[in-house]
DNA sequence: TTAGAGCCATGATTTATGTCAACGGATCCG
DNA sequence: CGGATCCGTTGACATAAATCATGGCTCTAA
């Protein structure tokens, strides 16, 4: 996980106004807004390319930037001390990340896979939330989108099996693939056993086991390239316990 | 958990603008709000008194209040088809709740004690907040603190160990009795070793033993009236591994 | 080609925590 | 007043998941 210099910029953002032609735009923060609202974002974004396995920022840092994620996927995550490290996310092309309470991070950001981002500077991403109120709008509807999305999590970890973890796992990465427009059916599974471990509060073997019994069961097949197959969908929201 | 006539008001709120006196504003939402705001917030608030194990909404109920908590203090919860449950958060005198995402609340708010809160009717609500973008911001404010505390709570359920848990949540509730201006030493425990354990994902049987062993070390002192004495901080926050 | 390092899977064993059970002290209530 | 119920505590025991250990596979680098 080393760091990625993110003072060189892919491209220069004001070269082509990107965000017109922005892929994920439905999908996320650059949603419904209107022409002059996409221009002046289009003016201060940057986009940036960052290969697997680098840093983004880490908690900790002084808060400078907030993105968008274009393609890939992103993982954020908190340490103990000692090492034992909490994953509280997976981001996807659409997502968004970087809001933080006070000036600096509450937690490190590193890419899963190649990944495109949108970089915001926070100050002037500051000036155009006071300028146009629905980006605000916008920014807090993503914020208790997320709190939601917290909240499940916590019952997942505070109260779900590993059998139930791994489950709601996979059909939750099935749904976002739906949100984003792919498929449901074969799943891209790009983080490691490990980072699956971290987010679920397992650790590998749990998660190696897991997959296995329910690859005995006929619930999944695990395909090449890290992909997943949901043969049995019925069965494994049966094990959810839950939606 | 008896549902809790909340068509009936303590007090109707226009008769004294109660906002303006309202001895818990500087910690909530109605911060920073001028002379106009306040009495624009005043005229749609309703102060009501709620008796302990009463349900203020549950899962899944139509979102149409938001509530401000003056006095006592509140769970919510999310609940599992058979029964598990995981209390996402402990309330207390300026802690806000109600936001949800559509137009239903993702968990159950419970008094956990007496409390009083403040009723904003969500229609009116989204009036004012359309009128007044200091209250959005405050309000967007909120909602990434309380981002980072469930962020900080995924690393505590996935992570960390009884013991740990147990002192973090110690700490936990000491620091917010300050913020709150009351003092960190003797803290009030209102809620019961089963609301701690499903809220730290434990039993009740290994809350109860927890809180003995830390007992047996002198680490802390069990006083009546469910107050804890936090004999040795330091020793706790060794415990809990971090911050 | 081989050596080394990561992953992933899987077996053997341990352990932290859960489950089951019992008890004492409040509190409530008929 | 006596029974019922709830809550917190503690003990005995069970178990899900962690830990420790090994091997196979893939990829990279020399």
């Amino acid at each position: 996980m080393p760091p990625f210099d993110l003072a060189r910029p892919a491209r220069a953002a004001a070269d082509v106004s990107p965000c017109g032609a922005c892929a994920v735009r439905p999908l996320t923060v650059c949603t419904a807004l209107d022409e002059e609202e996409i221009q002046r974002l289009a003016e201060i974004v940057q986009s940036q390319r960052v290969p697997a396995h680098h840093t983004l920022f880490s908690e900790g840092d002084t808060a400078n930037n907030m993105y968008n994620v274009t393609s890939g996927s992103v993982k954020l995550y908190k340490l103990l001390p000692d090492g034992r490290r909490q994953i509280t996310g997976f981001l996807f092309s659409g997502d968004f990340l970087g809001l933080s309470v006070d000036a600096r991070y509450a937690y490190t950001a590193e890419t899963v896979t190649a990944t495109t981002v949108c970089r915001f500077p926070r100050r002037q991403m500051d000036t155009l939330l006071d300028d146009f109120p629905k980006l605000q709008r916008r920014l807090f509807s993503l914020a208790s989108n997320e709190l939601a999305a917290a909240q499940d999590q916590m019952l997942l970890l505070g109260r779900k099996t590993a059998r139930e973890k791994i489950a709601s796992f996979l059909l939750s990465l099935s749904e976002r693939a739906v949100r984003r427009g792919q498929k449901s059916n074969p799943i891209q599974v790009p983080m490691s056993r490990s980072d699956i471990a971290d987010y679920l509060g397992l650790t590998t073997e749990t998660v190696s086991r897991t997959f296995t019994q329910l690859r005995t069961h006929a619930a999944i097949r695990l395909l090449e390239g890290g992909r997943v197959d949901i043969c049995d969908e019925a069965a494994l929201m049966e094990m959810t316990e839950s939606g």
